[in-house]
DNA sequence: GTCTATAGGAAGATAGAC
DNA sequence: GTCTATCTTCCTATAGAC
């Protein structure tokens, strides 16, 4: 096999290990079958990682990363606020439709994470980047269009991550994906509707941006 | 050691599996654990299961009944439809921070329902009653107070669901109870403001209920 | 129904040649 | 750096006596 330095073996293991996963699952996937997708021999891995652990270590970091690059790359501010969420949720939401396998397995690793003695750190971090990620993009609308929100940005964003993840988790076991975007819709009309500004939110109640 | 119904030993292991599952993860869970935990010697476990999947099949079914039965007993009809939802949602949540590890539990049997082939409709008929719950909680609540919603009950009861599955998962990943406590006070006053009856929606827009 | 003993397989990790 | 071969451990499941 042509030789390669030790790094870039590390990812091409790596990325070869996240795909395994999505495929067969955390549980299933063995030090062999990750050399094999790499198209490695047994050695090769335990050359490049001293454990399965340490592999797993950097999956779980690249997949978050990879993870939030996408849904930032996504997201820009629109005409309105109500535009801009509907607009962010909707690139969210194609991207779970197109990749459903990954997204599944961002949470097989975050209860592997969450088991393992010692990796409990990984899943926080994960999912403080997640909060982080969404307070970070609701700074970034507010800049733009001065508003006030009726409740802390910090607690907006941690809802709008859990809720996210719960909706993701059940269009991976329900599926209907349609459904699940008319109930993100209605969630960015309820999240326009936390906008403070007396201006834009007229006695008829509704539809106030 | 004392001899047992069929039925009542099978009862024996469900629940023990439930409890080393709840403590060790579900992988680091063998029939070899499983049958110390119930106390009986692994020949047992054979004698009562053909196999570790048949054993599982019953403690998803088991753990989700047990879950929901809990959910819908906590739940009664208040003064407000306000503060039946927020008691609704303290009562979960309060069940959610005395046994995080059974949550945890749910939601790693969600995942190896999804991978393990011929299992996918355990975990869909799960989260399908988790819905259905809600749905049926909805529908209760609006029988005492004749009220309309903006939107259709199962949107709602879909949304209700994969909310409090996304928060209850990441509290079981971040902590901070009380916080996300907040969260499901905040989304406890969303829901009550998705009633229709004008006579309850004064023009201040806010605190209608 | 319950036991002890073991078959049979697959996993993670290592040894040592090249 | 990469290979083949192997060690060691632990698992599920079965056999057969009581």
């Amino acid at each position: 096999m042509a030789r390669m330095p030790l790094a870039q073996r590390r990812r091409q293991l790596t990325e070869a290990a996240i795909r395994a996963m999505a495929r067969d699952g955390v549980p299933r996937t063995t030090t062999r079958s990750i050399a094999a997708e790499a198209g490695v021999s047994l050695s090769v891995f335990h050359y490049c990682f001293d454990s399965k652990q340490a592999l797993l270590e950097s999956v779980i970091e690249t997949i978050t990363e990879h993870y939030l690059a996408v849904v930032k790359e996504e997201i820009r501010p629109r005409a309105t606020l109500l535009e801009t969420v509907r607009a962010g949720f909707r690139a969210y939401w194609d991207h779970v439709r197109a990749h459903p396998a990954e997204h599944m397995l961002t949470y097989e690793l975050t209860q592997y994470a969450l088991r393992e003695p010692g990796f409990e750190h990984l899943a926080r971090r994960q999912h403080e980047l997640y909060c982080a990620t969404y307070a970070e993009l609701l700074e970034q609308v507010g800049a733009g269009t001065e508003f006030g929100l009726r409740v802390p940005v910090p607690v907006l964003a941690r809802y709008l991550a859990a809720m996210t993840d719960g909706l993701t988790l059940n269009f991976l076991v329900l599926g209907d994906a349609a459904a699940a975007a008319e109930i993100l819709d209605m969630v960015a009309e309820q999240v326009a509707g936390l906008v403070h500004d007396e201006r834009l939110l007229p006695s008829s109640g509704r539809r106030p941006l």
